[in-house]
DNA sequence: AAGGTGCCCAACCGCGTCCTT
DNA sequence: AAAGGACGCGGTTGGGCACCT
């Protein structure tokens, strides 16, 4: 299954990574830091691009990554952040520590998917801020305007690592819980708190 | 036991954005 | 200001595995 395309001069070598590359990927990130992953390809020997490379570090490699299967509050928020932002992965994985966006993506396309679209169809007229529907409240057009890239998601990342686990005992400033329990268990949704989360600069 | 089918998820691709020259 | 290269993101693909029949 693995092949390799000609490019020019040089192949690019596909496929899954084996433990041996993953080895000096990892030891080559570590010495030259993320960041010029054309130059960590280079350098590595592997021959693989600097995409693949940063993806497999990204997703695999990378300190902190949390394997194994989502607990019922990490589904949760996912199906609420998806709902709010739409496709929005990377934006969705920024809040949940040691996830990324290719795992929450792919969690949401197999289990989530259709989980939530049959809450959309059980959901009683009370619960959460907003009706299930497909268009996040935040569109494309206002993302980056907003300066959500890049440094929101370290920065929640940051602070969720610092809470340890969703943020539930946050300290204030912190933009979560996005989550509370009415007496009945169930979860809902705080639209307020969403609101001042995503629209920071307003 | 063997073949068929569906699901899961790692990896690739294309495109938009950012950065450098 | 324009062009080219690199990066990051979301969509898609396809191999491998588990579960039927």
């Amino acid at each position: 299954m693995e092949h390799k395309r000609a490019e020019g001069k040089s192949y690019v070598k596909r496929g899954l990574w084996q433990p041996e590359e993953d080895m000096i990927l990892k030891s080559c990130v570590e010495t030259h830091g993320e960041g010029n992953w054309a130059d960590i390809s280079r350098r590595s020997g592997l021959k693989r691009g600097g995409k693949s490379c940063r993806l497999r570090w990204k997703n695999y490699l990378r300190p902190n990554i949390k394997r194994g299967s989502m607990s019922p509050q990490e589904q949760d928020l996912i199906i609420r952040m998806h709902k709010l932002l739409g496709n929005r992965w990377s934006l969705i994985a920024g809040r949940l520590p040691g996830r990324t966006d290719n795992e929450v993506k792919n969690y949401w396309n197999t289990h989530l998917n259709k989980k939530s679209s049959s809450r959309k169809q059980n959901a009683p007229e009370s619960i959460g801020a907003t009706p299930f529907t497909d268009k996040p409240v935040m569109s494309t057009e206002l993302r980056r305007s907003h300066g959500e890239e890049g440094e929101g998601e370290e920065e929640s990342n940051t602070w969720m690592e610092e809470t340890n686990h969703f943020g539930y005992d946050v300290h204030v400033g912190s933009p979560l819980p996005l989550i509370s329990h009415y007496p009945d268990n169930t979860l809902v949704f705080d639209p307020c708190f969403a609101f001042t989360d995503f629209f920071p600069l307003l």
